[in-house]
DNA sequence: TTAATATGCAACCATAGGGTTGCATATTAA
DNA sequence: TTAATATGCAACCCTATGGTTGCATATTAA
């Protein structure tokens, strides 16, 4: 640590790293977008969207819910799924936190990143 | 598909896993952070900030660039690691864009998110 | 009551992921 | 030229992850 940079942007970005494979799942992602939409779907329900089984799907959804990206609620027989409301919040703060620090630091190596190769 | 919201927010998100992915791990978001202050720094430099031996940074780092976070140059006998400009920018957008759908679809089903259990 | 539907649970499988160690090779410093 | 330094490569290991199938159980519909 002998930059003249303070160490902003600490260990916080480091705690996102369970959201961050959370999210780095296609199948995940695809389950996510179909919730952005409409109301909340029973697991058979989501399972139709895909190739996979209810099982698989079941297991995805409980990785976003132990993510706090999803929420769930038992209805009758089944099971619905939700989006939780602000769970991108902190991660895209996080993000923004962490980019900014990117550009500050770019902007002093200039030099080096026009003349790569 | 019989909802009345037509599906925005489509396939774009599908593409960040393998960036998500590369985001989802403690080890390499401390990487990501490391480099985001001073100039691009060789392996054995990285390593020290860890526990973990050279050969793991090493894979954690083709990891980060295979993703396009990080960017590398040979100098000499070391090979130089640094910060890739932008690469956060679409991924950004893609949370942005998705985080303002979920709100949408949020604001619409207020109801069964203020009383979920 | 009976049949159909929606899940949960558990056992299993194969592969990818994260780590390690040992050895070879290219640069740089003495 | 020799020694030290920085990497690369490859063989292994263990565990986590993503999927499957079969069976038990709770609800709901007939």
């Amino acid at each position: 640590m002998s930059e003249k940079t303070p160490d902003v942007a600490p260990a916080v970005l480091r705690n996102n790293a369970s959201l961050f494979a959370a999210l780095g799942d296609a199948t995940r992602l695809d389950l996510l977008m179909h919730m952005t939409t409409g109301e909340p779907r029973s697991i058979t329900r989501l399972s139709r969207h895909s190739a996979l089984s209810r099982q698989a799907i079941t297991k995805h959804l409980r990785v976003l819910e132990d993510a706090g990206l999803v929420r769930s609620k038992s209805r009758g027989r089944e099971k619905l799924f939700g989006l939780e409301p602000g769970a991108l919040d902190e991660t895209r703060h996080a993000l923004d936190m962490i980019s900014k620090q990117w550009d500050e630091s770019l902007a002093r190596l200039k030099a080096w990143v026009e003349d790569p190769g």
